[in-house]
DNA sequence: TGAGAAATATCGATTAAATCGATCGATTTT
DNA sequence: AAAATCGATCGATTTAATCGATATTTCTCA
């Protein structure tokens, strides 16, 4: 049973002929008797009792008739959807966690409001984690820091963030004689402040004793502020948390303190819906 | 875009690669890569992106997978609704106003009852209108009275009515030297009870001066209680009707004094609901 | 790093399916 | 009674799908 046969059957019980359905549908009157009759051997179900030289529905033709009309209105609609403009369907983000926590709630409710034909999905990771789930297809786009390796991702700039490093106000200031936190507080791994960091460190001609790794930014700085070592977030993230005025901040060095946050999705594959998340982000406040 | 299109697409998706589904399919690899191809130039989208070896969703691909996943079960559901031996969808049912009022409620409540897949529909009309309709494909099945001329239906039958004269108490007995009723009020044109009273005039050597029609048995019979002349209805309906008692009946004479009511339906057009009804009326009270 | 395995793309040949064109028989209309 | 209309049938033709073989790319493992 093809689309292409109901399309033929509802012709016939629409013009009210085998004629007239050819007519219309631009076919000569036999070959619609003959996909009416194969319809009806495949089904094994008379559709029509022919009555002298009318055809009249049975009442399987009738049932037939009612998925008919719905397949086929169910297949237009499928049809235009793959052909619309309209952003909808699902959205499916990854966004490394303090992108997510931070940047994404202003630009995402926007989004939402304005095109609630589409439902956002979420789940943040790490750039690698995100870059193999877009080249999987598990997401559609995701935000992650600069670099991006793969040449087989299309970006935009979303954000940029200024790292510092960040230690408890009882701890001396750095860069002194004082040396560096021996512990240092990291996101789990492959987050890039995490590598910024262990470059700071080189550079400082030091390495940290000790390494802890957390799930949370959140965590990570009330442990910075119980002392427990250094740490190094994104400064838009100490704006949401409500002890940053007992946190010591130390710049990185020019160069090296500034990382873009990009949209990326896969190279050549983009969609009215990630075109659309796109215009969202790029026209929002940076 | 065909159903085929869309089974070999969704086991590309599910298989995860050409060569799995081609296996699946009973195919050779190619005939599932030109198949894919094709699809993607009728729909004017990529549906996969080539990732080396791999073929990973577009978006518009999952669009389409979303659509094809909900097509396909519609179109199973069809075949298997006409396969199935159980009664469901619509039956339109056709009846004489009086065999609706006074029969079909006790049967129409235990089928609906036993099958409440199926959604009734009930007009009524005279025997001609409903053999009619039953030929246009508008009714599904018919209960109308005998004798039912045509050949081109089948037939079980249903009830038996005794059709009885009525008249006001007021009204001399009919019989004697007072004669008939000179009005009689009979049901719209084409009703069998009204033939068998004109018949029955005939027999009497008589001829009714005035002929009243009339949409509603109820409101014949308060016109009868009103001395307004005679009807000729079937017993049954006397039963549902509070003023009976005041009003005088005839029997007719022995051989025209029983009328059957048949269920008719297209000759060799059956289904498993009609056959339900068939059920339902044949093992029912008569 | 290089060879082999595995997957998709391509293309001409073959097979299968749909459609056409003409005709018949039956029914309805004039 | 004649003409027109409609659906069924059947062989011929056209169109579409599939096959089979091969090329190309990518991934894997030594």
């Amino acid at each position: 049973m093809e689309l292409s046969d109901l399309r033929v059957f509802r012709a016939v019980v629409r013009e009210g002929g085998v004629t007239r359905a050819a007519n219309h549908l631009g076919r000569v009157q036999s070959a619609v008797t003959s996909r009416i009759r194969q319809l009806e051997d495949r089904l094994e179900q008379p559709l029509f009792s022919r009555q002298g030289r009318k055809m009249v529905l049975t009442p399987a033709g009738r049932t037939l008739l009612d998925y008919s009309e719905r397949l086929l209105a169910l297949a237009d609609e499928a049809e235009a959807a793959l052909n619309s403009e309209t952003p909808r369907g699902v959205l499916r983000i990854g966004s490394m966690e303090s992108t997510a926590a931070v940047r994404l709630p202003a630009p995402l409710a926007e989004f939402s409001e304005r095109y609630p034909e589409v439902v956002l999905e979420m789940q943040t990771g790490n750039p690698v984690m995100l870059a193999d789930a877009l080249l999987r297809g598990d997401i559609d786009a995701a935000f992650v820091a600069e670099p991006i390796a793969e040449k087989r991702f299309d970006h935009i700039a979303a954000f940029e963030e200024s790292p510092v490093i960040v230690t408890s106000e009882a701890h001396p200031p750095i860069g002194g004689d004082h040396g560096c936190p021996r512990t240092v507080l990291v996101f789990e791994h492959g987050c890039p402040h995490r590598k910024l960091l262990e470059q700071w460190y080189a550079q400082q001609k030091d390495t940290p004793e000790r390494t802890i790794e957390m799930g949370s930014y959140h965590a990570m700085l009330g442990c910075v502020l119980a002392s427990m070592g250094a740490a190094l977030v994104p400064k838009s993230v100490l704006s949401t948390f409500s002890e940053a005025g007992r946190l010591r901040l130390t710049p990185l060095p020019k160069g090296s303190d500034k990382l873009r946050t990009l949209l990326i999705w896969r190279k050549g594959v983009s969609s009215p819906t990630i075109a659309a998340l796109r215009n969202v982000i790029a026209n929002g406040a940076h």
